[in-house]
DNA sequence: AGCACGCCGACT
DNA sequence: GTCGGCGTGCTC
């Protein structure tokens, strides 16, 4: 870059520099001596303190210049191109998150203002020792050997079979000099042209599309749709060693940290060497070197959780999304953020492909390779073909049930033939807690919110119903509003932990597993509990949508889902979705124990054309089915959601800012949106915190995000009260 | 986020 | 009298 450039700033130049201090603008500073570029690192003084930050651009000018301060020093960084600041600032604009955050999430990494940290290493001079002794002889042996290569006086003891007091002597005499090097090294070079694995002609097909694909080094997404055991990871592996080839950067996101172990040694076993990894897991040390390295563009692959789509890349050319419907690419807490959907982002600003991997992909990107905005390739099962369990719905309204019970005759005798073989079943309710709905057994119908379609939710404590999407209350009808029959008006769909208590009166000798996200304290907790249920240490397991993640259970043969209407009336939008992946998944597993397994769906309305759907086994009539389900509701992918969560201490404060932005939502209905609450949030409580929720509904189209910053700019946060945006809400329940 | 300033209660 | 509680506000 000449110092003529306009992304160079002279010495004294009024430069806006962006920090990760929650300031929500740009402070300017003088640029420091000797000038600086835009994107450098930079330590600036703010207050008393002393704090790091990026050279944004030129200064907005309307400080006064006499108070301007100068810029510290710039950090020894690769600067931030132009490409991720471009991608920071979208990304922080489309999910309503200040700048300052975005960067955060861009910089969290041990020692961003550390020097680079030096190691001692040894080279060969051209002294020859004055005497030469075999261990001497060993060891600059080595050295010729790996000749370029740098080791600390351990390495090459080790290497040389010697004691380092070897090594020592040769430094003594000179014939070895210690230097000090960076410590972060970079990473093995993986060998993209190393042969794979041997494709089907379905595999090559795929495999050569998306190869295509890089090679034109344009931007591009594909949704690469195939089952488990048809081979979705050998053809993007494919993608990547055309990524490799051309030189440039690529990422594979994988939705858990447990299926990293797995994935590296497909990695090395393909590529010849493990590539860097980016995840919780991983420690600081590492961290930083990754982070470094990726800036320096010295790891061509990276393997991570969804942050590592905020890496400093040099040129990505590639991202990877395996398992691309799981909830897990949504961040939950702090910047909500859907990772699958920013890498889209990202990709299309630096010119780089998208592979969307899943057997079962999420409605929206199903939609997108409908409409031709994404490529589809469809891989067919590779071994035989994918048993899909025998699925059947149980027509509840034709059982018969003791009231407050949700285990049917029929899946009773099911679950009692499994108990007979030895073999496990699985109860699917993907409600966790106590949460019944109310229903007429005389008809079916239920009790909808009279405000948002929603099913209303009893509430024991307060003897009403609820709407969980608006915060709307009444009485327990005593006839039903459909057909006006009375004392028919019943309470179903429990939470897992009230079915656990009906499993345990069925089957008192059975074991029961009972797998909710609440119950687990931690991750590994629940994988250790997962094992042992895979291991047989359990006759029943009862899950939320925990389960539905991809855990393989060879001995699990039923599956029951409780509730298969969940989410029909929309108290969750997803809910069929998850039941059609549930089936999906449970069908992967049959074919791998080679025991076809049986589902069975209880429902109230077993004619709802999702329903059916789910039951043909048809994945594209599944998909049309719920498409059209969703268009009608006018919910994404054919409309917009935003959630506002409002959390505090004191739970009527936040009830109360709640309630004054849903009376005055006039910025909303300028748009035509709805507001709905406000509600307890999906996580009433979080650290001592209440937590309340607006939803928000609007059409396609229209400045959502800029008529909700209108909406909220007024509302004053006293005291701890805090309001966070989600825009695209995944948790409705 | 920090860190100041600032205005009211229980201590040396 | 003052030490310190954390509410409010500023940082180029």
């Amino acid at each position: 870059m000449s110092p003529s450039s306009p992304e160079f700033f002279a010495t004294g130049a009024r430069i806006a520099v962006l920090t990760a201090q929650p300031l929500d603008r740009l402070l300017d500073y003088r640029a420091p001596e000797g000038g600086c570029l835009i994107g450098a690192f930079v330590e600036v003084p703010l207050g008393p303190r002393k704090v790091i930050g990026v050279v944004w651009g030129a200064g907005g000018g309307d400080f006064d210049a006499a108070k301007l301060r100068s810029v510290i020093r710039v950090l020894d960084l690769v600067p931030m191109q132009a490409e991720m600041r471009d991608f920071l600032q979208r990304a922080g604009t489309y999910t309503m998150t200040p700048l300052s955050m975005m960067l955060r999430l861009a910089t969290r990494v041990p020692g961003l203002g550390d020097p680079p940290s030096m190691r001692k290493v040894l080279q060969r001079s051209s002294h020859d020792p004055d005497r030469m002794t075999d261990a001497r002889a060993r060891v600059l042996d080595v050295m010729q050997e790996y000749e370029g290569a740098s080791f600390t006086p351990k390495e090459l003891a080790d290497l040389a079979g010697v004691t380092p007091s070897v090594v020592k002597g040769l430094v003594k005499q000179g014939a070895i000099h210690e230097v000090e090097a960076p410590r972060d090294q970079p990473f093995a070079t993986l060998d993209p042209q190393r042969a794979g694995k041997t494709l089907s002609a379905d595999q090559a097909r795929a495999a050569e599309a998306l190869e295509a694909g890089v090679a034109s080094g344009a931007y591009g997404t594909t949704l690469l749709k195939g089952v488990t055991g048809s081979g979705k990871t050998e053809v993007y592996l494919e993608a990547v060693a055309a990524c490799l080839r051309k030189g440039r950067q690529a990422l594979v996101l994988l939705p858990e940290i447990a299926l990293t172990a797995e994935f590296l040694k497909r990695v090395e076993a393909r590529f010849g060497a493990l590539p860097a990894e980016w995840h919780s897991g991983v420690t600081m040390t590492e961290r930083r070197r990754v982070w470094r390295i990726v800036g320096q563009g010295g790891a061509q692959l990276v393997i991570g959780a969804r942050s590592a789509l905020f890496l400093p890349y040099r040129d990505l050319g590639l991202i990877i999304i395996d398992e691309e419907h799981d909830t897990s690419y949504k961040q939950d807490e702090g910047v909500l953020y859907n990772a699958r959907d920013l890498a889209v982002w990202r990709a299309s600003l630096c010119a780089a492909q998208v592979v969307l991997a899943s057997a079962t992909p999420s409605l929206e990107t199903w939609v997108n390779a409908q409409n031709g905005k994404y490529r589809r390739l469809d891989l067919t099962m590779r071994f035989g073909s994918a048993v899909l369990p025998k699925m059947q719905a149980v027509d509840m309204r034709a059982e018969d049930l003791r009231p407050s019970t949700w285990i049917s005759p029929t899946l009773k005798q099911a679950m009692e033939l499994r108990i007979e073989r030895g073999e496990q079943s699985l109860l699917f309710l993907n409600r966790r807690g106590f949460a019944p709905v109310t229903i007429c057994r005389a008809c079916g119908a239920q009790v909808v919110c009279d405000h948002c379609d929603a099913r209303m939710v009893e509430h024991r404590f307060m003897k009403r119903l609820m709407c969980h999407q608006c915060g709307a209350t009444k009485p327990i009808p005593d006839e039903c509003p459909s057909c006006k029959v009375e004392g028919k008006m019943a309470p179903v769909g429990p939470g897992i932990e009230r079915l656990a208590e009906e499993a345990t009166e069925l089957f008192p000798q059975a074991r029961i597993a009972v797998l909710s996200s609440d119950l687990f304290g931690s991750a590994r907790a629940l994988k250790a509990r997962v094992e042992d249920i895979a291991k047989g240490e359990a006759d029943i397991v009862l899950g939320t949508q925990l389960v539905a993640k991809g855990h393989n259970f060879p001995l699990l043969t039923l599956v029951g889902v409780i509730d298969a209407d969940l989410g029909l009336q929309g108290s969750d939008l997803r809910a069929a979705e998850r039941t059609f992946q549930l089936m999906r998944q449970v069908s992967g597993r049959a074919g791998r124990a080679e025991r076809q397994g049986e589902a069975l769906l209880q429902s109230f309305q077993p004619e709802h054309p999702v329903i059916r759907a789910i039951l043909s086994g048809d994945e594209e009539s599944f998909w049309k089915a719920e498409a059209a389900q969703r268009e009608a509701a006018g919910v994404p992918p054919y409309g917009r959601m935003a959630g506002i969560i409002l959390s505090g201490s004191d739970l009527a404060q936040v009830f109360d800012l709640g309630s004054a932005l849903a009376r005055n939502d006039g910025p909303m209905r300028a748009i035509g949106a709805q507001v709905f609450g406000p509600a307890p949030a999906p996580i009433a409580r979080v650290r001592g915190r209440h937590r309340v929720r607006l939803l928000i509904k609007a059409g396609k189209g229209g400045a959502l995000q800029h008529a909700i910053a209108q909406w909220i700019a007024p509302a004053r946060l006293s005291g701890d009260l805090r309001l966070n945006v989600d825009i695209d809400p995944q948790n409705f329940f």
